[in-house]
DNA sequence: GTAGGGTTAG
């Protein structure tokens, strides 16, 4: 009784009878995409029978259905070509039951509800009768690294099932994904643990991930003081570990205190190339052009060398002045000194013209270089498709993308990303979508920023079912739903009019644990108010107030 | 994770 008749499921032929259980079912149709001819004759029940037939008309969808906006009726009918092309690749039930994905996906579903207490986590875990294994919890901790709750309840879980410890590697995921979430204690809690499993499971990785993460949370002096702790955790104190911390620091704008441990730290460790040229990126950064060129002279001073990185750093650093005559000098002093310019140097020049309005002059470097046959790289294409579509042509962009893999270019997640940018910021949906299902039948893995202009569009024409698909989709992909994309919706919805969905999803990131930044509080309260929703007003102040449950 | 992807609108 636990096997039920589906008929004609995404695309399937109708006289192709297919047998799934009921868990089969549900999870095809979450991972289903959008607008499938189907009607569900009879909602899913646990245990009971599912009858779907082909709707005879315009595709139906009937399922889960709450809230009727929800579910605009649909429009994108090439989705439905692509499920052609499955059945005629014969996508059917053992496609589907594929042990390991089953698994993922009840995971998935589990960790999708709505918990109180990393204990309640790993219950409802523990309840699903899943058997974890090491490659699971790898692919959990990816698609939930934005949810510190889930991907560390997974981890405690099928820890006690697995009768070892997970590897080094493993721990060292679990620390970045705590330290993203800004849970700090709990991030330390882990270290511990590990010093105590035994010698060399903290690393220099580790480590790293430590300083980063309390770096890029602004708790410089933390970062600092790991650092300086570092041999209690057996790690060596030496130029790597300065470096990391040093990078760090610069990199999350406090580049003074770089250089404060720089100094402190020159005569028991003695700089490289890489320190000074952490030193250099952090003052060009800062917009501060003559420390930059003090730094450089320092570096001389050393008995150091610039090289190629030191020099492109400081030619960013007139990139950003917009001083292009200065840009030319220093390229020609590269080649003088017997230190030509790289793609990475060309890339930076081309891009900074380009941004500065300066096409002709930016398409010019591209000129130089096919002249001279330079072997153009990934980076380089998007930056050229970015300027150019920038200067508002799309056309040539395009073209640009689309000769790339006849010159030998493989199109890689940033093109696809950038190109997917250009022609979201036209509005042009479908070709959008498109380049998405492109990136899916090429293998080009999806990330945030691929999804990130996709959704700010779908909030922009109201698309509030392909918005839905997004989110499925991406999660799908094992790209994390966080609390940037929640606050790209909250902030997206509340600008376009859909003001119910915008709380829904703000409602939705706080029972999920994220704290949701000020803002997205206050740009609903005011377009609440705005439109005299009074009791919706109420119920996210009250919101406000919850606190999140730290374990 | 030593240098290259652009982000919040009007």
């Amino acid at each position: 009784m636990n096997r039920c008749f589906a008929r004609s499921i995404a695309g399937f032929n109708v006289n192709k009878v297919c047998k799934l259980s009921c868990i089969s079912f549900c999870t095809l149709i979450e991972s289903s995409k959008i607008d499938d001819p189907i009607e569900v004759i009879k909602p899913p029940k646990d245990d009971d029978p599912i009858v779907v037939a082909e709707s005879p008309e315009i595709p139906i969808w009937v399922k889960i259905s709450e809230n009727e906006d929800d579910f605009v009726l649909p429009s994108l009918s090439y989705w439905i070509d692509n499920y052609k092309r499955n059945e005629a690749k014969g996508y059917d039930e053992t496609t589907i039951s594929n042990k390991s994905d089953i698994d993922a996906k009840k995971i998935t579903k589990v960790l999708r509800e709505r918990f109180e207490s990393l204990d309640s986590v790993v219950q409802a875990l523990n309840d699903s009768r899943v058997t974890p294994s090491e490659s699971l919890v790898a692919q959990m901790l990816k698609r939930f690294d934005n949810n510190w709750k889930s991907a560390y309840g997974v981890f405690i879980w099928a820890e006690s099932h697995m009768g070892a410890k997970f590897s080094p590697a493993m721990y060292d995921v679990l620390i970045d994904c705590l330290g993203k979430s800004k849970k700090f204690d709990l991030m330390w809690e882990v270290v511990k643990q590990m010093v105590d499993i035994g010698e060399n499971y903290v690393t220099i990785n580790t480590m790293a991930k430590v300083i980063r993460r309390l770096g890029k949370a602004g708790m410089h002096e933390d970062s600092i003081d790991a650092f300086r702790r570092i041999e209690e955790f057996g790690v060596k104190r030496d130029l790597l570990t300065l470096n990391v911390v040093i990078d760090s620091l610069a990199k999350e704008k406090n580049v003074e205190r770089a250089n404060d441990i720089y100094l402190e730290f020159k005569d028991e460790i003695p700089p490289n190339s890489h320190t000074f040229n952490s030193l250099m990126h952090g003052w060009s950064k800062a917009r501060q052009l003559g420390k930059v060129q003090t730094t450089m002279d320092e570096m001389r001073e050393h008995g150091i060398c610039p090289d190629v990185i030191s020099y492109t750093t400081l030619i960013e650093a007139y990139c950003c002045e917009k001083d292009f005559r200065k840009v030319d000098l220093l390229l020609e002093e590269m080649q003088e000194k017997g230190c030509p310019p790289n793609i990475i140097t060309y890339t930076i020049v081309m891009h900074a013209l380009g941004k500065s309005k300066e096409i002709d002059k930016a398409l010019k470097v591209y000129d130089k270089m096919k002249a001279r046959g330079c072997v153009l790289d990934t980076s380089f294409y998007s930056s050229l498709i970015y300027i150019l579509s920038k200067a508002g042509r799309l056309k040539d962009a395009r073209e640009v993308f689309d000769e790339m893999p006849e010159r030998g270019i493989k199109r890689d997640t940033q093109t696809y990303n950038t190109m997917i940018t250009s022609v979201c910021k036209h509005t042009q949906e479908e070709e959008a979508l498109k380049l998405l299902r492109e990136m899916e039948t090429k293998g080009v893995n999806p990330d945030f920023d691929t999804y990130a202009p996709l959704l700010k569009m779908c909030c922009k024409l109201k698309r509030m079912k392909v918005l839905s698909f997004l989110l499925t989709h991406m999660s799908d992909n094992n790209v994390s739903v966080g609390l940037g994309t929640y606050s790209l919706l909250v902030r997206g919805l509340c600008m376009n009019g859909k003001l119910k969905h915008a709380c829904s999803f703000l409602e939705d990131a706080v029972m999920k644990g994220f704290i949701p930044y000020d803002t997205m509080f206050k740009m609903v309260e005011t377009e609440l108010e705005k439109e005299g929703m009074s009791e919706e007003k109420k119920r996210i102040q009250e919101l406000k107030l919850i606190q999140p449950n730290t374990c």
